[in-house]
DNA sequence: AACGCAGCCAACCGCGAATTT
DNA sequence: AAAATTCGCGGTTGGCTGCGT
């Protein structure tokens, strides 16, 4: 009874910088794969779930571990949910160095924010006169402008300031009324526009057609040339990440250098990986990926 | 200084899909 | 083809931290 407790014992909770160095053993003999099979080699008392979810999320290369998100990033987000829905995993995929889990705070994250907003202002609407409202909105700025949404980004890049514009995004001409959320957020202190914050939530109404109502940072223009999605670095291409050109791919996300200015690597996990990325390959010899299959040429399949 | 609150983030869980046996 | 196993995703939770009162 007690062995086999033992056997099925499956630790839980924060991994330990021992735990790490295994699992990114594992990784570099096998590739990030057979996740399972760490624990049933004895190797960590670590579900292959578990194992998975630690290397995507913390230990794969490339992630910006530790940087909130930049307004350009936010501007995506909330495009593609408004797009795709809540599928992390797939707007992960337009964002270097996120992951789904990233995205997922990051979205709840404003989303409470907003819902609290909301709450704070209705109470304050409810004590204040309509007067007062309209004397908030006025002095907030409201963009409405048409989105040049299209697949084909050539010839499609905005010459205005706040039209957003990203490619393979498939939209019609709707119209996007893009609501800052830094005067959303700044202004809850003082007096909260209930309207705006309505506005904003309204997006989420799927029976808002003609007119989409989006929190948007307002920025002058995604300066950007994104071609989407953005090759994501796991599985697929993890053999690209360790290519002998990685260095030059290593200090920054070139797109989201100039924003965040976020380093990359498991920076704030432990500090043997925290270094800096260089020390971190280091500890792999260069033929690390050998004995890893190469991925299926799409070709052959 | 102490407390409460909000934000952030890492990790777990359940479930469905995909793959293997 | 069916069952078993593994994987991946989305939702949720709980702990830590910073900030305001």
């Amino acid at each position: 009874m007690h062995g086999k407790k033992e056997q099925e014992h499956v630790k839980k909770g924060p991994w330990k910088t021992e735990e790490d160095d295994v699992l990114l053993h594992h990784v570099k003999t096998y590739g990030p794969r057979d996740w399972s099979s760490i624990r049933s080699k004895g190797l960590l008392q670590r579900t292959g779930k578990s194992c998975r979810l630690r290397w995507v999320n913390k230990l794969r290369p490339n992630l910006k571990n530790g940087c909130k998100f930049a307004i350009e990033e936010e501007r995506i987000v909330i495009e593609l949910q408004e797009q795709f829905g809540n599928k992390w995993a797939k707007i992960a995929s337009y964002l270097p160095g996120r992951t789904d889990n990233d995205v997922k705070n990051f979205w709840s994250s404003r989303q409470k924010r907003l819902a609290r907003l909301l709450k704070t202002s209705s109470s304050t609407s409810t004590s204040k006169s309509h007067k007062n409202k309209a004397k908030v909105s006025s002095h907030v700025p409201t963009l409405e402008v048409p989105c040049k949404f299209s697949s084909s980004s050539e010839g499609e890049t905005s010459s205005k300031p706040n039209s957003c514009s990203l490619p393979c995004i498939e939209k019609s001409a709707e119209v996007i009324k893009m609501v800052p959320l830094q005067d959303l957020i700044t202004s809850e202190k003082s007096s909260i526009n209930a309207n705006y914050v309505e506005q904003d939530l309204t997006h989420f109404d799927q029976s808002y057609k003609s007119t989409k109502h989006i929190a948007f940072p307002q920025i002058p223009e995604l300066q950007t040339d994104l071609t989407f999605p953005m090759e994501r670095v796991d599985e697929q291409n993890i053999f690209d990440v360790f290519d002998p050109l990685y260095s030059s791919e290593f200090g920054m996300v070139p797109f989201f250098e100039s924003s965040g200015g976020c380093r990359i690597g498991n920076m704030d996990t432990n500090d043997d990986f925290s270094t800096n990325i260089d020390s971190f390959f280091d500890d792999f010899p260069e033929d690390m990926f050998d004995h890893i299959d190469p991925p299926a040429n799409p070709s052959n399949l």
